[in-house]
DNA sequence: CCCTTGTGCAGGAACGTTCCTTCACGAATA
DNA sequence: TATTCGTGAAGGAACGTTCCTGCACAAGGG
C-alpha cells in the first residue's frame, strides 16, 4: 500500500523474462559489467527502457553493504528537533555538511533527535555527525554500539572508554582561547566593565564560554556582568541588552555569544543613546556576513561552521573508506577586529583584519 | 571494507544459534510479535543484548518495502547544491520540512542536485519534495518514472501529461496577487516611482514577480525601475540599492524581492541621506523576524516557507499512506504593513497588521 | 583427435530481515 | 479412544539486487 500505484513495479526478473535472458545478463548489461557482446547489451537496455525498469535502491544497498548516507543530528534542545536550524551557525553547518558529503558521494539525512527508543537506528546510515552531544549521549552510544562511526563536534565526548573509541572522531574549537582572546582585546582597547550575553542551553559552547568569562573576571578581580537567555529570539536578546546597559554604572564593552542580527543590535544600542565604539565597544559572535557592512563595522567572532562541518565529513569519509586518519581536528575560532571594538584613543582598529591565537 | 571494523557484525541467525532457537523466534521475541511465553522472550532478549545484536536497517527496509525517508531538493542553481540554504527562506524550508517529516515518522535526505546520470535514484526514498523545479526537470521526471511521488512548490510544473500526474502534487503561492498587493499598497500610500530589487535566478518566484511588476507598471503607463542581481550577497544588494537611489529622479518607494538583512538595508538607506518612510517607502520580502524590531518597523512580504513545507510534507505523507487527498494547496503570501511603508500623510500604518488578498 | 583457451550466458547463493505456513504436542471435548 | 483446539516454535519463502561459479560451445594448438 505504501507505493502509490498498485502496479507492482517492474523488477529485474521481469526485464529478464521479457528479453529472453537471465537476471545475470540483465544486471550485467545495465551496469556495464560482465562479458557481453554489444548486441545483447543494447537489446537488454532497450527492453528495460521499454518496460520502464528502475532498479530498487534498497535492494542494491543491501547487496552493497553500505548506503552512502551520512546522518546529521543537532543535540541541543533535543525535544524540539531542528528548531535552531534557522540560526546562521546551524544553517551553515547543515549546508556545509551536505555539500561536503555530496562531494564525496554521500547523501545527508537530517536525524530525529528523540522518539521511541532508538528509532534512529532504523535509518540505514554509514556514519553520523553529531552536533553538540550531551554527556553520555544515548544517540552517540546507540550508533557506536551499532557499529556506525560517529564524529562529534566535542572532543571531550569522543573519549568513551574501550574499543568503541576507535569509531568516534571529533572536531572542536579552543573555546577558552577564543573567549579570552576577545576579552583580552577589549581590555587592551580600554574596556573596564565588559558585559556578556549568553544563552542558557545545553550547548557546550555557551557553558564553556561562560565559565571562561567567569575565570577571566576572577583572575582580574572584576565582577562578571552576564545575561543568560533562557531561549533565543530577537525580543529576548534586545531586552537583555537593554537591561545590561541600564545598569547604574553601565558596561563599557559588550560581548555577545548568542546569534543575533548585528545591524539591529547596533541600532538598538544607538537608540539607547550610546555610541559604538565611543561609549561602548562591541564584539559579536556571529556568522552573519552583514556584520562587516554596518557603520561602524562590527568585530566578530566566528566558529567557522563551514570548516567544522567539512572537517567532520572528511573524518567520517576517511574512516568509512578504511583510511584511518587522525582522531580529530582542533580549530581556532576566527576573530575579526573591526571598528566597533577599536580603542577610544584610535590606536587600533578601523581595518578588517583577522586575529588568530598564538 | 566499508564497515570500519572487520568483525562482521552479529546477525539475527547468530543470536538464534546462541540462544538455541530459530530465526523466527528471535525476530518475534525482539519485535514483540508471535506467540511466545515471556520466558523465551526474555531469554532471547538477554542473549541478543549480550551479543550486542543490532538489526540491519537496510534489510528491514527491503523487507518492509518502504524506507520512511523523504528527499528534499532545491533546484535553483543546480550546479552548486545547497549554497542558498543560508538564506532564511531555504533555511526555514529545510527546518520545517524536517520537523514535519519527523512528526510523521519520516526522515529527510538532502539530495544532490547534479551528478552522474540519475544518481539520486540510488537513494532509497518514499517521496520527494522539490523546491523550485525547472521546466521539464530531469530530477522530477526520474523520480516519477521510478514511481516515487513528488511534490513541488510550483503547481505549473506538476501538470505533467498522462498517468504520472497522479503521483505529483504541489503547493504554491498566488505570486502575482502578492506582488500586486504590495504595489497597490505603495501606490495608495502615495508612491509614484516604485523601484524593485530582484534576483536573476531560475527561481520561478523572481521571474514571475518581475513579470507581475512589469505588467503592473505597463497598466499604469509607468516606467519600471528594476535592479536584477546576478548573485545574492550583501555587497551586491547594497550596491544595487545605492544605484537605484542615485537616479536623477530617485524612486520614492523600494520593494525588495531578494533576501537581505533588513536593519542593514534601513541603515544603508539612511546613510544615503534618505529617511524611511519620509523620503522612501519600504517593503521587504524576507523571513527575518528582525524586520519588526527596526525603527521604523519594516513592512514585510513573507512566503511562509514553514507552512509551505509543512503542507508539502502532509501532501506527500497522505499520498504514501494511500490517502489520496488534494492535488495541491494554494497559499497566499503574508503581507504585513508596518511603519516603513506608511503614507506620508499618516493616514495609514504605524501598526503591525497583516493584510491578506481577497 | 584431445586438450586448452576464451566467449556468452545461466543458475543460484548470498545480503539480513520478516512473516506465512506447517508441525508437534498436550489438554479439552465428544 | 478419536477428534478438535490452542500453544510454542521451526522451516523456508519472500524482498530485489549483485556476483561467483560453472556450463556449453567454438576456435586454435599440439
Amino acid at each position: 500500500m505504501s507505493q502509490s500505484d498498485r502496479t507492482p513495479r517492474v523488477r529485474l526478473v521481469d526485464v529478464a523474462r521479457a528479453a529472453g535472458v537471465s537476471k545475470t545478463t540483465v544486471s550485467d548489461a545495465l551496469n556495464g559489467a560482465g562479458r557481453l557482446p554489444a548486441a545483447t547489451r543494447e537489446h537488454v537496455q532497450k527492453v528495460a527502457r521499454a518496460l520502464g525498469y528502475r532498479p530498487n535502491a534498497t535492494a542494491r544497498l543491501l547487496r552493497a553493504g553500505h548506503t552512502r548516507l551520512l546522518g546529521l543530528a543537532a543535540r541541543e534542545y533535543v525535544e524540539t528537533p531542528w528548531v535552531y536550524a534557522d540560526l546562521a551557525y546551524f544553517s551553515q553547518i547543515v549546508t556545509a555538511t551536505t555539500r561536503a558529503a555530496l562531494a564525496h558521494g554521500y547523501g545527508v539525512v537530517l536525524l530525529p533527535t528523540y522518539g521511541p527508543d532508538d528509532c534512529w537506528l532504523d535509518i540505514p546510515l554509514d556514519g553520523v555527525f553529531v552536533i553538540d552531544p550531551v554527556e553520555g549521549d544515548p544517540m552517540v552510544r546507540d550508533f557506536l554500539a551499532a557499529g556506525v562511526p560517529v564524529v562529534s563536534d566535542r572532543r571531550a565526548l569522543a573519549e568513551v572508554p574501550g574499543e568503541a573509541r576507535a569509531a568516534g572522531g571529533w572536531v572542536d574549537f579552543d573555546n577558552d582561547a577564543a573567549v579570552r582572546q576577545v576579552l583580552d582585546h577589549l581590555e587592551e582597547a580600554g574596556a573596564e566593565r565588559i558585559a556578556v550575553v549568553a544563552g542558557a542551553t545545553t550547548a557546550c559552547f555557551h557553558q564553556q564560554s561562560v565559565r571562561a568569562y567567569h575565570d577571566w573576571c576572577a583572575e582580574r578581580g572584576r565582577a562578571p556582568r552576564i545575561a543568560c537567555l533562557p531561549a533565543p529570539g530577537v525580543e529576548q536578546t534586545l531586552q537583555a541588552v537593554t537591561e545590561l546597559l541600564a545598569a547604574p554604572v553601565p558596561p563599557d564593552a559588550l560581548f555577545t555569544l548568542v546569534e543575533l542580527s548585528t545591524p539591529l543590535l547596533l541600532d538598538t544600542i544607538r537608540r539607547l543613546g550610546r555610541s559604538v565604539p565611543g561609549d561602548l565597544l562591541l564584539v559579536c559572535t556571529t556568522e552573519d556576513p552583514a556584520a562587516s557592512y554596518t557603520d561602524p563595522p562590527i568585530s566578530t567572532l566566528s566558529f567557522l561552521p563551514g570548516e567544522t562541518a567539512r572537517a567532520a565529513v572528511e573524518l567520517l569519509v576517511d574512516r568509512l573508506d578504511g583510511r584511518g586518519g587522525d582522531d580529530g581536528r582542533l580549530f581556532s575560532a576566527d576573530f575579526r577586529i573591526r571598528a566597533s571594538s577599536a580603542a577610544p584613543g584610535g590606536g587600533r582598529g578601523g581595518g578588517d583584519r583577522a586575529a588568530r591565537p598564538g
